[in-house]
DNA sequence: GCCTTTCGCTACGGGTCGTAGCGTAACTCT
DNA sequence: AGAGTTACGCTACGACCCGTAGCGAAAGGC
């Protein structure tokens, strides 16, 4: 998650306090509600930790690094039980993505650090692997129980299937981020029903394309 | 467009140059190309406009109202021809617009104006003003060329319309933003054929819902 | 006990911010 | 033509944040 995933070093010398790990990504979370994305400063973060600054910055190069390990144990909660339907089981997890876009912290901080990542190549990695990948897993599951169902037609092309599931994923993740960021309006029942209408009924003229 | 539409103000004294408010938004446009968001500053951009540093602050009071006016103009080359055909009119202007976000001016700039007003509602307006609104008439025009055509049934209750173009417009805007800067993938003419096979073909299911 | 690394702390140069003050330039109104 | 008003370029300023260096002390492995 951090740099501590060291390969050659903490085989001797001190360990690092996994106390000050947490401490930080907390105290990290707390600065984004109260000050935000802009006005947060790598001291400010120290001083509620409770931690000296130098400790910071032996972990995380940037205050965008940061950000990112702070804010990714929240997608965490992300889960996708089986409802019986693959429209419900779209309209519960996008609503459980809302509530995660709706809270202050991930608010401020998550289009900050994708606009930060155009031009850093490691950072666009960290968020990929730390945030993006860990939504799109519920994209294959959803669509695997939904072949089980019966409700989609089984695989044929896999470059197809996995075009598809690239396709869905953006369509889905992206246009809550809109809605919720862009036009900022609640992304409540009434629109999520219609999202997942609009995504069951689209699914089956993008598989007939092959 | 900047504070120069002050009503009280302008009837006399010497009026504001022209020339340095298309130099300075001109330099913003460069900067962010060369320097990106993080690393673009206020002092930086009036050296290369020729213009003193007050006299940005006379006009715009900070980085992220400047860049959204900088960026907004080139909102104005999207346009909607009638192609015949829903959904080929839908393909063309996600190219357009997946143009526009290839673009290092806005690719930089638009998450971080977005992240910022997350926190600032006079930025956020502004932002629907100038640019967001810009796009969403095309959807407007889009689907009245649709119905025009007996591609798309017509209107029955207006609240589902509105509700439906707003859909819309977070879809195709969410999802061509998302492809473009979080999964950092192209949007090519296969990918669009898919979106648009996938819009066109929910709408159908859309519209059932009343 | 020795070595290595982390810890908190202090201090630093460098950079940006946003503002103030100055004299000058440009335009309006009388 | 002159007075009044506003914008301009320039300089300077305090405040803040950055990222790093150096220090002595602490906490582990060998």
């Amino acid at each position: 998650m951090c740099s501590r995933t060291n390969p050659r070093s903490s085989r001797t010398g001190r360990p690092r306090s996994p106390e000050a790990d947490t401490a930080i990504l907390k105290a990290t979370r707390a600065a984004l509600v109260e000050l935000g994305w802009s006005k947060l400063t790598m001291g400010d973060v120290a001083g509620r930790a409770g931690v000296a600054k130098t400790t910071l910055y032996r972990r995380w190069a940037n205050k965008s690094e940061l950000v990112v390990d702070a804010v990714a144990v929240l997608f965490d909660e992300l889960e996708l039980p089986d409802l019986g339907s693959l429209q419900a089981d779209i309209e519960h997890v996008v609503l459980q993505f809302a509530a995660l876009l709706e809270r202050p912290e991930t608010k401020t901080a998550l289009m900050a650090v994708v606009a930060e990542s155009t031009r850093d190549a490691p950072l666009r990695e960290r968020i990929r692997a730390s945030i993006v990948d860990r939504q799109k897993r519920l994209v294959l599951t959803g669509r695997r129980r939904a072949q089980e169902r019966g409700e989609l037609p089984a695989d044929r092309d896999p470059d197809a299937v996995d075009a598809t599931d690239d396709l869905i994923f953006d369509v889905i993740a992206g246009a809550v981020v809109h809605r919720a960021l862009v036009s900022a309006e609640p992304v409540d029942e009434a629109w999520v029903a219609r999202l997942s209408a609009l995504l069951v009924g689209g699914l089956g003229a993008v598989a007939a394309l092959g």
